[in-house]
DNA sequence: TAATAATACCTAAGCAAATTAGGTATTCCG
DNA sequence: CGGAATACCTAATTTGCTTAGGTATTATTA
């Protein structure tokens, strides 16, 4: 198994939550910003993360503007009324989740 | 996305962590265990642990043997030499990867 | 007692979400 | 001038699961 491979499933509720905390993000910036703040140790990539966001406009979760930066284009996200809520919700789920994991990995040692 | 896809990637590390914990174990032991550790929140389906547990066992992770109860079979796994190793690598990156996310939902709100 | 659930193993087809590996175009730095 | 960084994108492939079966024995319950 790869190492990366526990991402899988995580990155929607992680782009979710950097758009509710950060308010607009556009797509490299969001790569970028993951990438600080876990110090390099986990990147998205983008070839997950636009098809991801398309997926998301689409359904109606994200909303885009586009704007000019000296002839660069930049993309901007953000959470729709509807987005706000998945957010909620998707957080939530990656919580408890969590929180199972660790009924799992703190359980007291047993005699073998 | 469906809410189990959070899953992905990190049923090895479980299977790992449940034999380390418990000694040996067989496949629907793990399975009951798990949901009861979980309170029914997370389940291991068959259809994955039993590839896995072949994928590992061919691997040399896990060693096997075949006990009979009431002529059903149980087929016990535990960790090889090489498997104890296996399961401290895969312990140590769960638990790197779940304080990267959570240096991601736990950060401080910003102004927007 | 006959059906159903639980125990216990297994596999194959299909699917969703990633990776890998490209592509375009502009700007910054040495 | 060339390469790295910025900024977007897509298509083919791989991965790791779910879904949906299968076999067989034992326990429960209507």
């Amino acid at each position: 198994m790869r190492p990366s491979a526990l991402l899988k499933g995580c990155l929607e509720p992680i782009v979710l939550q950097m758009l509710k905390e950060h308010g607009r993000m556009y797509g490299y910036q969001l790569t970028q910003q993951v990438k600080e703040l876990t110090k390099g140790e986990l990147s998205i990539t983008e070839g997950a993360l636009y098809p991801l966001l398309h997926r998301l406009e689409a359904a109606g979760v994200l909303e885009t503007t586009v704007e000019q930066m000296d002839n660069r284009m930049r993309k901007y996200y953000s959470l729709t009324r509807s987005g706000k809520k998945q957010a909620e919700l998707s957080q939530h789920a990656l919580t408890t989740f969590i929180e199972n994991l660790q009924s799992i990995f703190h359980q007291p040692k047993t005699a073998s």
